[in-house]
DNA sequence: TTTAAGATCGACTAATCAGTCTGTAATTAG
DNA sequence: CTAATTACAGACTGATTAGTCGATCTTAAA
């Protein structure tokens, strides 16, 4: 999977051959189809591996009793921060999201979505956002973590920045606040 | 070039094989090779052509002596509209931008992104935009109309809503305005 | 100890596909 | 009218690659 991770990011997994994968892995060609039937399989499985450490690492971050702001801050940073130090990941998931493999169901179906979906509910509510669907919200802050990471990743003194970051943030959430 | 785009647009640029482009547009295989040396540089070709027609649609809507706010309402609208629709030139601009192809100077070598970033500018001059850069404010707006086309053709229903685009324009304003 | 189930290997295959090559028509220039 | 250049065709190839298959090894249960 790790090989994989790597194999994909600087490739596309267009790119990268099965055997390729098998091999930087020190494994034989077999052995990676009996465990993924298809490349296919092994594409979706990444995907949802890579969603799983982003969601593992994020729920360490966030703690009890914090405000609305505080937790999406905190997932949003979560997520610039985790992708900025696993620019595999993140260069995985632009190419899965923008391929014939994505979905909104399995975009939805994962907890990490469904965690923050629930926070703008909430924000809805408590009428702190703009009227607008808690997908849809889910998807602009989302695209701001992109926009971030892509725009650290091509300038890498920023990368150590925190007014930066916070600064993006607030940028997002002047974009959905009411 | 057309056929090209649709078959890209449903298989992707490496789901496509250049027989198929040929066969689908009703010229020879030599031919194809003849006029693009590589798939590479077909794939490339595509991108400007794209971008230029962009471009030529997006200025025939401007007006002169339309406010900062208004010409880029204008400009952001426009490329909302064109890719809703022209899917299949979203389609194709999202794969390429997530790919190895991409690169941040094909992008601003583009008379489209430089027309924005003179606008975001010229608004940084004028103290309307937060303090950022301008290619990052460029690419907040331009991450907008994506978030925004995509939701569009998830909800094929809001295409003709008015005011949902509106809507959405005012979030990425409230994005980067001070 | 025997047996069955799963793990692992790596050679092999059938298909695919980017790009080539050779020859022919059409167009343009002199 | 001729020569050269450009447009076009389509059969072909060499390389690549997803996935298969039968054999061997390991593990754990009976």
């Amino acid at each position: 999977m790790a090989t994989a991770r790597k194999l994909f990011a600087q490739n596309g997994f267009y790119g990268t051959p099965t055997a390729k994968i098998a091999k930087d892995a020190g494994v034989s060609n077999g052995i990676l189809f009996h465990y993924f039937p298809t490349k296919d399989h092994l594409i979706k499985a990444m995907y949802f591996d890579v969603k799983d450490r982003i969601f593992d690492y994020s729920l360490s971050q966030v703690y009890k009793g914090a405000t609305l702001k505080e937790s999406i801050y905190t997932l949003w940073l979560a997520a610039v921060e985790w992708y900025v130090e696993n620019p595999e990941d993140f260069n995985f998931m632009l190419q899965f999201e923008t391929s014939p493999y994505y979905s909104v169901e399995t975009e939805v179906s994962h907890r990490h979505t469904q965690l923050t979906i629930e926070l703008m509910e909430k924000g809805l509510e408590q009428g702190v956002f703009k009227n607008i669907q808690p997908f849809l919200l889910f998807q602009i802050m989302m695209k701001m973590v992109e926009t971030t990471v892509q725009y650290l990743q091509l300038n890498s003194e920023l990368q150590e920045d925190f007014a930066f970051r916070n600064g993006l943030f607030e940028v997002a959430w002047d974009a959905v606040k009411k």
